[in-house]
DNA sequence: GTCTATAACGAGATAGAC
DNA sequence: GTCTATCTCGTTATAGAC
């Protein structure tokens, strides 16, 4: 077995590992027994157990945003976006990243190695929503009112908590209530448009944000 | 010194423990030293670390719950209500609650324990959302559109998720965003509003929503 | 690169004196 | 109720044979 077989099984094992255990439950030595690995071959590849984790949380994210991509490209209304993030997270949800992703962001704050890798894995997530957002906003009447950053951002790390609720009761529809607002607003006939429009230029004048 | 003091210290002692060195860096010893008192204490007074966490999270949420209830008897309307979200959320992040909460949140995925007692801190916050929501909603253009419970769980658990944000970067005004798209639609005039209406009928006819 | 063995330590929890 | 002392186990990490 090569080397780079080793890294590959240990990088998978460890995700495995806080998918099925959390990461309470992730150590040296159940990574190694879910890779199917010696456990001292951790120290030897990655150091420590922390840099396993953070690189491994780059690479499960860099996998996992990539199928995206190309459905993410086709999107051209808000509309579309959110029914493209509506699948994205039922299917993320399902096979438990989500999950893992809020684990690793919760650990992350008190292991700078951790804190890291994930905010290099949230940080695919958010810069993949953050495109589609820079390409359709502008078409929307949100345009000016919602920032791109803010909004990308604010939806990844959202979505990240609402996984925890996983464990302590039913997942609420959060996505489901953004999306009725949101269609509320976008896709409006002209009529409707030039209404928003103005009620856009009546808050900016009177700023409520800070 | 009563015993009642020693399970106050424990208390106050597990939460300030986590809110310094997260949950990874909570354990009995630690909990001991923060709160001044004696470690096997803990295992007499609460049987196990895990049972004085679920307390100790139920505790703190009553405590932070209390002094905001006043203010949010007095909203009545959806811009207020966020206005005092927006407060309520500066005061609680400064003060690392939402850290707190999101930690142990986390550290319910893999204990039963912990899970009840952070289910019943976090189901404090978002049933006090839902209060006001469910006598403010029905003013709101936004009536029919969001749904109480689901909304409340919603932003209870999203912000949770958005303090994790804290470690790896700068916290994305999430407030700011669903404030300016809620604003927008809210507190409309009377053509507006019959605009919104139609518009909101004719998305239950052809609902997107699962 | 991979293995076994082990060092060094902190964890949860308990026994038993006071 | 509170203390000291301790048991037992799992942890990270390393040394050294292969």
């Amino acid at each position: 077995m090569t080397a780079a077989d080793t890294r590959r099984k240990l990088l998978d094992g460890a995700i495995d590992t806080v998918r099925a255990e959390g990461l309470a439950g992730t150590s040296a030595r159940s990574i190694a027994r879910t890779a199917g690995v010696n456990q001292a071959l951790i120290f030897y590849h990655f150091d420590t157990v922390d840099a396993l984790l953070a690189e491994a949380a780059r690479r499960a994210a860099q996998e996992r945003v990539e199928p995206y991509r190309a459905r993410f490209a086709t999107v051209t209304t808000l509309a579309e976006l959110l029914a493209a993030g509506r699948a994205l997270w039922a299917e993320e949800e399902a096979r438990g990243n989500a999950a893992v992703l809020a684990q690793l962001l919760a650990g992350a704050q008190t292991s700078p190695a951790l804190a890291e890798g994930t905010a290099a894995a949230l940080g695919l997530w958010s810069a993949e929503v953050e495109t589609v957002l820079r390409r359709v906003l502008p078409e929307s009447p949100l345009a000016g009112l919602l920032d791109p950053v803010a909004t990308a951002q604010a939806v990844s790390a959202a979505f990240a908590g609402l996984s925890l609720f996983g464990a302590i009761g039913a997942t609420p529809d959060a996505l489901g209530q953004l999306e009725a607002l949101v269609a509320l607003v976008d896709d409006l006939g002209p009529l409707e448009r030039r209404l928003v429009a103005r009620r856009l230029a009546r808050m900016t004048d009177t700023p409520k944000r800070s």
